[in-house]
Formats: C-alpha cells, sequence, structure tokens
DNA sequence: CCGATACTTAAGTACATGCTTAAGTATTCG
DNA sequence: CGAATACTTAAGCATGTACTTAAGTATCGG
C-alpha cells in the first residue's frame, strides 16, 4: 500500500493547497463534505456576503476541489473528493518516505553487524 | 477504521493548511522528508536567502510541521510527521463523510420499497 | 408583467505575505 | 586573535487576498 495513485501536477497540488489554506473555504469543504449547497446557503452559513461565496467557490473551483452547476437560478456547489484525495496523497507521500526513512535507521541502529562506515549523505555535517 | 485520533484544534489547522499553503514551504517539507537539513542547505536547494529560509522555518515550526534545534553555528530542521498525519486527518474525515453520504444515497436508490416520501433535508431545494 | 429572489460583476480598500538588502551576533578554525 | 561561516534581525517593498458596497442580470411566483 505504498501508492497507488500518480502525484497531481505541482500547479494543481498547489491550486489545491492555496485553496485550502483560507479558513472560510474550508468551511465550505466541511458543509459540502455533507451534500451540495447553494451559493445563498453557504453565505448565510459563513456570515458573508454572496459575492465573497462566488468569489471563493472560483478558487474552490479553479483547483479542481467543487464544482458547481445553475439550474434556474440557483447555483450549486458539489464536493469532489477526487481532489481531496490528491491533497491526502501528497501528504502521504512525505509522511512516508520519512517513515521509510526512519525504520531504515532503525535497522540499521539494530544492527548487529556495524560494516562499511562511508556515510552515503550528508545529515549532521 | 472511521477514525483513530481526535481532531487537532481549528487553530492548528489553520496554521498547518497555512504552514502549507506556499510552494517554498512545501519543498522544505519535502526535502525534510528525506531526513533533516540545515538552514543553508534548504536556501541553497531553494535558491532564495538564508533570511527568507528563516522566515519559512518560523511558520512551519509554530504550526507543528518541523522542529528545528541549533548545535554550534547551525540549526537544523527535523519533519514532524505527526502534524503531517493531523492534516491528513482532516482531509480523510470529510472525504470519508462524503463518501458515507453517497453510500446512504446508493442503498436508498437501491431499495426496493419506497417508502416515506418526506425530505429530511433540503439539497436540491 | 412586476416584485422578489438568487446570483453576478466591478471597484475599492485594508491587510497579510514573501522576498530582498543590510547590518548585526555567535562559532569554528588556523 | 582574526577571518570565514552560519545564521539572525530589522526594514522596506511589491503583490496578493479577502472583504465590502453598489449596480447589474436572470429566473420564479402570483
Amino acid at each position: 500500500m505504498l501508492k497507488y495513485s500518480d502525484d497531481a501536477s505541482p500547479a494543481q497540488v498547489d491550486a489545491l493547497f492555496h485553496a485550502l489554506a483560507d479558513a472560510s473555504r474550508r468551511s465550505m469543504v466541511d458543509r459540502l463534505s455533507r451534500g451540495p449547497a447553494s451559493v445563498t446557503e453557504l453565505a448565510t452559513l459563513l456570515t458573508i456576503t454572496l459575492a465573497a461565496v462566488v468569489q471563493h467557490l472560483k478558487v474552490l473551483e479553479s483547483s479542481g476541489l467543487v464544482t458547481t452547476e445553475k439550474v434556474g437560478r440557483v447555483r450549486s456547489a458539489t464536493l469532489r473528493t477526487a481532489a481531496l484525495a490528491s491533497v491526502e496523497a501528497w501528504i502521504a507521500d512525505r509522511r512516508v518516505t520519512w517513515e521509510r526513512r526512519y525504520d531504515r535507521l532503525g535497522a540499521f541502529l539494530d544492527s548487529p553487524t556495524p560494516q562499511d562506515p562511508s556515510t552515503p549523505q550528508g545529515e549532521t555535517a
């Protein structure tokens, strides 16, 4: 279970983290995780103007975190969990890289036969 | 495997996402996932000044994503994967909430006995 | 058709952020 | 000790961001 998807492009990762950096947008993601919502509903929930919500939705949409669709006069926003998953993957990749390293280090320190003393990489220069 | 850790406080989540929102800081996290590094090494890698690295490190440290320790005249930065894990958890929580909902919806649509037609919540108002 | 509803768009503004240069301070080493 | 190394701190600045208000444009309901 080391890697089951290719990394998103750096630009996509950047857009995703940028979108999630704002507390209002995270609240929107949180709300949308429970199902689609209209612009007005999001504005009421966050107690900001409709205009502000529209701006946030643009950021979320261009990151791929949500899609919106207008039916009649109401625009409904829907969460795209695939985008959430790729943020998760970016983080998990780094965490796992660290943990692999930590395991190797542990194995090395536990090894009963201290052999080649050449330091392969810097570290504590 | 629905939940194996309490959520981090909103303030912590905010600090974490804010820290990860910047591409330079994400590069630092990426580098640190392969092991500790000095300020100079990070500055060389990112081709920015030492001063800029110090500023980024402050943000990363106050978010809990890295710890630093000064030995002699060199400061070494180390990644804290526990912090990475709590960002992962925040995202996974929302994704799972969505997926649970999706499953319920699927089960409902598959159910052979269409019963109470009262709409419990808004959604497609 | 006309008022209410639900956005949409355009400015404007206050504030945060990322970076740089410049001038320190603390350590190491010959 | 004195030069080199490795940060550290303080300004300053150019941009980006999140809001707001204000003035539209499209539906919808009666």
